[in-house]
DNA sequence: GCAAATAATATCGTGCACGATATAAGCTTG
DNA sequence: CAAGCTTATATCGTGCACGATATTATTTGC
């Protein structure tokens, strides 16, 4: 009996799908790593942006990870509950958030440093194919920001 | 003032974050086409799956989705609601559920024929990169399920 | 045959992700 | 300076994702 399904519609001639199943994988990869510490991986992609940026609106947090408030609030909170942020209205305009960073999500980056080797000692990909496949995703990025604004 | 952070933990660096991002952003772009459908991005690949494999036994949609029961179980319960497929156990095994296709659900293979097509056309990248990008993950994506095997 | 191990689904709890809507502060323009 | 527009954040509802555990059916070893 003969397959009917037309060739763009196989899971194995998608784009998307593998894009999707190595973030989820990826995702899990680091749950091992990043639960001791007490964050998530969404969580820790904020912690990175904080590293460089705080004391930072979060309205620009949201910008570089690509997250609206309706995510970031509560995921803020929860860092804040951990300890790790302060979450303070600023004075010059009451409409903005900013988020600073505390000693312990200060500290917490130490603790992260070795999180991204270990990562990739863990699961041995060769290197030159993770620079390969980086350089690759960068550019797409923006190509996919822009057909989303129109 | 200098920043401390170190390379390997600022975002530009990553290559997780990109990829994160990247499969977040197609699954908004695939939600235009698919909501008239009534279908989620998850319910779309789980669909691809069956329209190769029907009947196919919950398990064997998992294995190949990447994906366990605690998050297949309400997803398929979503799509029987909608009409597409239909659980049913089976005779010979009563832990098995098999998952058989509507008439519905293969009449909305036809419908979903011209969407991987309209993805590519709405966000103009180049055809050769998104081959590149596809063969760089196929074989990453072995690598990452093998490391979370150990 | 029957207890123990294994296998296939299901359920539960927590945390994203996101469209839609609400709220409140600031800005603008007549 | 007041009505209306814009901006920043928060809230709500739905649907993944997934670790942990429960449930029921089959298989295995004695």
């Amino acid at each position: 009996m003969s397959n009917d399904t037309p060739e763009e519609l196989r899971l194995d001639n998608q784009l998307c799908f593998p894009l999707y199943a190595a973030s989820r994988l990826i995702t899990r990869l680091y749950k091992d790593r990043l639960e001791p510490l007490g964050i998530t991986y969404p969580q820790y992609v904020v912690m990175m942006i904080l590293w460089e940026d705080a004391p930072c609106a979060v309205k620009d947090v949201g910008r570089r990870a690509i997250l609206n408030t309706n995510t970031l609030t509560p995921l803020l909170k929860r860092l804040e509950e951990q300890g790790y942020i302060r979450r303070q209205r600023d004075g010059s305009d009451e409409r903005v958030v900013k988020i600073h960073l505390t000693d312990a999500g200060l500290a917490l980056r130490d603790r992260c440093a070795c999180v991204p080797w270990e990562l990739l000692q863990s699961c041995d990909v060769p290197m030159d194919k993770v620079d390969e496949l980086k350089a690759l995703l960068d550019e797409l990025l923006p190509v996919l920001k822009n057909s989303l604004d129109d």
